[in-house]
DNA sequence: TATGAATGAGTTTTCATTCAT
DNA sequence: AATGAATGAAAACTCATTCAT
């Protein structure tokens, strides 16, 4: 076959590309090797000289996906031109809609096939998510717009139920159903913040009047 | 080899045994049927003369051990003797504390090994046992020891968000970080019940002075 | 489960007719001595009872089957009431429609999977009709109505040639298409027996006019 | 163990020579993918490189092995320096003698084990080969050597029953009844196509005089 | 005669990984 | 950097047959 020589970066992002979209498609343990250097076009010794095992690659994978995430919500945590209550609101949807516009984030993540990649992408994300969220909820309490005694544990049992909750409904095609949910939502989290202020766009399309 | 006959249910018994003894300690993947049948002392093909397959098995597995939560759950709450307070108390500490005396609620389930089974245990959990706690939840709203405004959509969010709280701290050895846990989860569901008669003792030998 | 003590001879056929039926729908290595058990509703073991092993049981379902058959043929063969022409005509209709009305004579049979079961069946009928055909020839031969060299090759060579061209076209739906090959054939067996007095009716529904 | 590398296609040829030896010699149910690699002194999964299954690759000898015998009768067919006499008697000489000097159409194919692989082979040869025969024969009928009314319906006749004939009597010992056998046949080819201009010689060995 | 749990060898197939070129 | 043939261990599953009751 024609030989292709290219930057190793790119070869890199190239596979963990046809990874990830196989992976999401098919399942981790489904998607084999072979599958992906050929939707590459690549030879099946050139895997192994990039990445160690098919395991280092999926943490490879997801390291790199999650990294935007956080970059974003870092922005955000750290956007001084906001005030607290639109900070907020601007982290939450932004994390909780994180893949709206990622054709990756699609049903597909949400098959049982998926529980490991799904589950670590939702560990990592939660995990380096919380702290910055944390300071913002912190500096909510600071200004007195937030009150709630437990921040920390507050985030702790909020993110992973929350994630739950939007992801159970994120599929949902019922419009009244998604409204009343997202209402729902907006008062358990003023509740929890001990405030009315947060407003909620979780779910893309839902009107809010 | 030795024919040991047995009554089918009782075989089907063992296998189950230790078949969730493997899962838990090896990881569902990592257990080979040859593994299990060797440690119930059987031939091969009678683990396919009882299950179908590996994941039926699973789900077989599951069931029987979710089903026996399930049964308590239902006990506590349709148990007219208790006040709802209690009630709600005896129903959550059982909840979040089922398995501590069971030895195959151990640490094995929380291993990056057993997402699968933890997975889906935790689903079948959440399904089952939350019509049962909102029929708690919406009898104290009714009695106005709750005040909430979206007693399901809470619950949807809670019970998840819990389950994984409870998960991060339940083998926390330091007593002082146990207790500020406890305590703000206690805090927490109070602020989300609009109430603040519920004390909590989902840690074991947390003391609650 | 309710032991029902049956006559040997029912039993046996019993568990002849639910194999034959299976062997034909599902194709003999297909078909599991536990397929023949619950449909007839019998204990495993009580197979090994009747049959020394699946493969003993094959020849029996098919001797049991072909028997009727070469019986009938017998009869033909041996009937004095008829001339050479119609009792040619009458087995030969006999010989290839046999099944037409036995609804295990259906398509399955010359599917992939039925090789075994389908070949076993044409050599045993082969075998056993062509000496009764010969003769009935080399009466024909006597009597100056037909008139070959010879005879036995020729029907060594035309049963089975006959038998591919018939199940060849057996479930073509096309009336025309029937029609000519019906013709075919006469002109070919009248040929090969030196004749011209042989009308064939071995397409079910198919009009001679 | 060494890595011994080849080319593919060499490897594939390797495959299927040490397979189609081993189906004929103990059946294609018998033989396992163990068998073949073992032979040919590779690693099992090879196996899977080159073929899909065991199936794949039954029909992938198959097709090998019959697609030269149509190659030949093709050559005949198309080969104009030959009156239609001789063309029809080469062809039919070359088409039922094939394999004659091919140590693999032994005995073997014509085992009860190898009813899949010969009724495949059968199958395709018919299914390849009448085309061929019929094109000659329409010729011949065409220059008025011979004559009968339905040349496709007699070759769809008389192809299998030949084939037929010919396998029973292949390994036949006794010149004498082979010699009364090949007269037969000559005589039944000419009055299936109204000709007498046709000598066989399909029996090896036979003498013609 | 009948039951049905139990046997266990045997088979195909899968795939991550290696390595000579 | 790249190729792609080769490795080989491992695993799930099948099913005819047996046998204690």
């Amino acid at each position: 076959m024609v030989r292709v020589t290219k930057d190793a970066e790119e070869r890199k992002n190239e596979l963990m590309d046809a990874a990830l979209e196989l992976f999401l498609k098919k399942g981790f343990d489904t998607t084999t090797i072979t599958d992906i250097v050929k939707r590459v076009g690549v030879a099946q010794g050139l895997f192994y000289y990039y990445f160690g095992s098919k395991h280092d690659m999926l943490d490879a994978v997801i390291d790199r996906y999650i990294d935007n995430l956080i970059e974003s919500l870092a922005n955000i945590a750290s956007d001084n031109s906001l005030n607290i209550t639109k900070k907020f609101q601007l982290f939450i949807d932004t994390f909780f809609r994180y893949g709206e516009n990622n054709e990756l984030f699609a049903e597909d993540l949400h098959k049982d096939k998926n529980l490991i990649i799904h589950q670590k992408m939702t560990d990592k994300t939660i995990k380096l998510a919380t702290p910055l969220l944390l300071h913002i909820i912190n500096e909510g309490i600071h200004k007195e717009v937030f009150s709630l005694s437990y921040p920390e544990e507050t985030l702790e049992i909020l993110v992973p139920g929350m994630m739950d909750y939007i992801h159970r409904y994120y599929f949902c095609q019922n419009k009244k159903t998604l409204s009343i949910k997202m209402r729902a939502a907006e008062d358990i989290i003023n509740r929890m913040l001990g405030t009315c202020s947060v407003k909620l766009n979780i779910f893309a399309d839902t009107d809010m009047t």
